[in-house]
Formats: structure tokens, C-alpha cells, sequence
DNA sequence: CTCAGAGCTGCGAAATCCGCAAACATGAGC
DNA sequence: GCTCATGTTTGCGGATTTCGCAGCTCTGAG
């Protein structure tokens, strides 16, 4: 979307209303945003520990209400606020992209998955692949065992393919912020 | 004023050093970090605003002392602090992974990858796949023009395949926190 | 019209952040 | 062993930021 300098004529509140309604596609799980929480987001993917008042300086909000609404979005986990690093970094030496093919229910295998503390990232995909799990390990044996012994073990996954993460490249949270 | 649950070990620099150098691997590019900097990105990733004196009297250090190891690990690039959300719940409504096989330098693709502002991740692979990308945009059309205009134009890119992202399960930023 | 709810603002008090100088530890060179 | 250079840690004010709260406005319901 385009978006200006930054919204300073959202501080009126009427824009926030017209852009929730207009935008609002009636999602089950998620309360949609509207134009100003979006600026603080990209704010905060800048720079997760920016003071609440340069965030409403740059937004046009007030200290305090960016603070209850940044608050907001993590009570209703919107967002969240941490420290991201390249895994292989801090000693997690096996990374692998796991994709998988389900019969039956494939959102109780994501669910399964889930609660995997090794399992970073879980995704239901539509093309070869039912799901995409991201697997973090401290090495090999840890990572063939998490594949083989509890993946595969999940009923309802019917195969799955691994790709062992040699190199990362990229990783960026900067939405919005092109 | 030692005492603490975590690393009070650690508060002594001879196992600092100790630690380091046990596990250097002469990586060329990572400084190596040692048992506190790993307590500290831990409670970082709890949480990115927590307070420099919370986590030095979790890690056994002072405020001072935090907030350079924090700023120096930012600097160098090992962590960044930021707000992390679902994209799909921010406005981007298509995202896909992309497999993708390459003949020849498979690192000058990946840089190619990694100028793309819609690619949020990229990573090189051992398996089927030579390349794992991820797309973030904004609808069909923005999604299909960059992974047959931009991606399959790339010169080396010998065949991709796209897994369109259907529904985001997990997403976790929490290694270590085990 | 009135009422209840949601969101924003302003404002002290408390907590946090920041920069700096002194203290300490380590490794190199002599 | 001694000294110097380097890199870390600590303690401390002063500047900023965070936090909680009361009051105000706007909106939708009845």
C-alpha cells in the first residue's frame, strides 16, 4: 500500500474507523488493524525497543496511546517483541526444512508438530508439500531423531522430505517497511 | 553479588574464556559467543524490551555491563530486536516458499534472492532443492510476478517449485528457552 | 437523550537508560 | 616477575522513558 511519510492524518480517529470497516474481511481469529497500529509495527520492525514516544512522534499518537495499543497487539498476540538470531549463530549447528504429506487430518499433524520444541516453524502449504516444518537442532543426531523417530512417527504422515539448511542467507521482519 | 539461578558460573571471565575457545570453530564470520551472551539473547527472546537491569540479574552482571554486550551484539549483527507478526494478519495476504534448482553459482542466485524486497528469507540447501525462498506479498498478481517475471528469470535458476502458504501454525523465536 | 464502552491525552512518580571515569583481568613483550 | 595495552565490568548521576490514573471525546445502543 502506499503509505506516506506516515500517517499523521490518522491522528484523527474517524480515518481508523472508515479503514477498519472498509478493510474488514471478518476474520474468525484476528481483529484486523487499521492504518495507525500498522505504522507502529513497522516502527517496531525497526527497532523492537524504540521509546513510545519517538513511535507516536513518528505516527502521530501520543506516548501513551501507543503504548496501550502496543500493549494491545501483544495481549492479543498481534505481534511479539524478541531478539531473532541466525540459529546456526548460537550453536544450533542442524537446521533442516521438513516437507510433508499428509492423509487424513492435516491440520492435527501441524498441531502435533507444534508442540515440538525443535519445530520453529510450521506452515500448511498447498502444492507437493501439505505442510512446511522448519526443524532447529544442536546436531545430527538430534535432527535425524526428530525426523525419523518423531516426525514420521505422527499418524496421519503418510512421507515427508528433508532439506538441511547449509547456508542462511536472508532473514528479515521489515514489512512494510519497502 | 553473585548468586543467581543462571549462570553464576559464568560471572567469572576464566569460563568465558574457557567456553570460547572450547567451541571456537574459526568460523570466519561469527565472533563466537560465550555462555553469558548466549543468557542474555536468551532473555531477549522472552523478551525484546525487557529491562537491561532484569537480565543482568539473571545473567549475574550489571546494567552497564548488558547494555554494551546487548549494543556490541547488535552492532556486530549476531541479534536484532524486533516485532515480529503473521504476516497474513498484517495485510499481506499471499506468502509462498519456493524451491528452487540452480545450474551453476548457486550463491549469485541467493544474493539475487536476497536483493528482492518480497523475499523475507532465504536459504541454501542440501536435498531436492538447491534453494529455499520466502515470498511475502500483497495478492496473486504481486506473487505471480515475482516468482515467474523475477525468480525464474534469474540466470542459473533451472526450475522452481512454489508451496503457496495456506495457514501459519507456529512461528517461535525461542531456541534455548527449551 | 442518556448511558456504557473504547480510545486518546496529559501529568506526576517511579523505573530505566545512557555516558563516563575508575577498577579489574588478561595477554604480550621484555 | 613487571609493565603496558586492551577489553570488560562496575558504580554513579542526570536525562529519558515507562507506568498508572483521571478526565475528555466520540460512537453506538437502547
Amino acid at each position: 500500500m502506499h503509505s506516506e511519510p506516515v500517517a499523521s492524518r490518522s491522528a484523527d480517529p474517524r480515518d481508523t474507523k472508515d479503514s477498519r470497516e472498509s478493510r474488514n474481511g471478518s476474520r474468525n481469529s484476528t481483529p484486523q488493524l487499521d492504518s495507525v497500529s500498522l505504522a507502529i509495527i513497522e516502527q517496531l520492525q525497526e527497532d523492537g525497543r524504540r521509546p513510545y514516544a519517538a513511535i507516536g512522534k513518528a505516527v502521530g499518537l501520543s506516548e501513551a496511546a501507543v503504548r496501550q495499543r502496543v500493549q494491545k497487539l501483544l495481549d492479543q498476540g498481534v505481534m511479539q517483541i524478541v531478539a531473532v538470531t541466525d540459529p546456526l549463530t548460537v550453536g544450533f549447528r542442524r537446521q533442516a526444512m521438513v516437507g510433508i504429506n499428509v492423509e487424513g487430518d492435516t491440520e492435527s499433524v501441524a498441531d502435533a508438530l507444534t508442540d515440538m520444541s525443535e519445530v520453529e516453524y510450521v506452515v500448511m502449504t498447498a502444492g507437493s508439500f501439505d505442510l512446511l516444518a522448519e526443524i532447529v537442532c544442536e546436531d545430527d543426531d538430534h535432527l535425524l531423531d526428530v525426523i525419523n523417530k518423531r516426525i514420521r512417527a505422527l499418524s496421519g504422515v503418510r512421507s515427508t522430505e528433508s532439506f538441511v539448511y547449509l547456508k542462511l542467507k536472508k532473514q528479515t521482519y521489515m514489512w512494510g517497511t519497502r
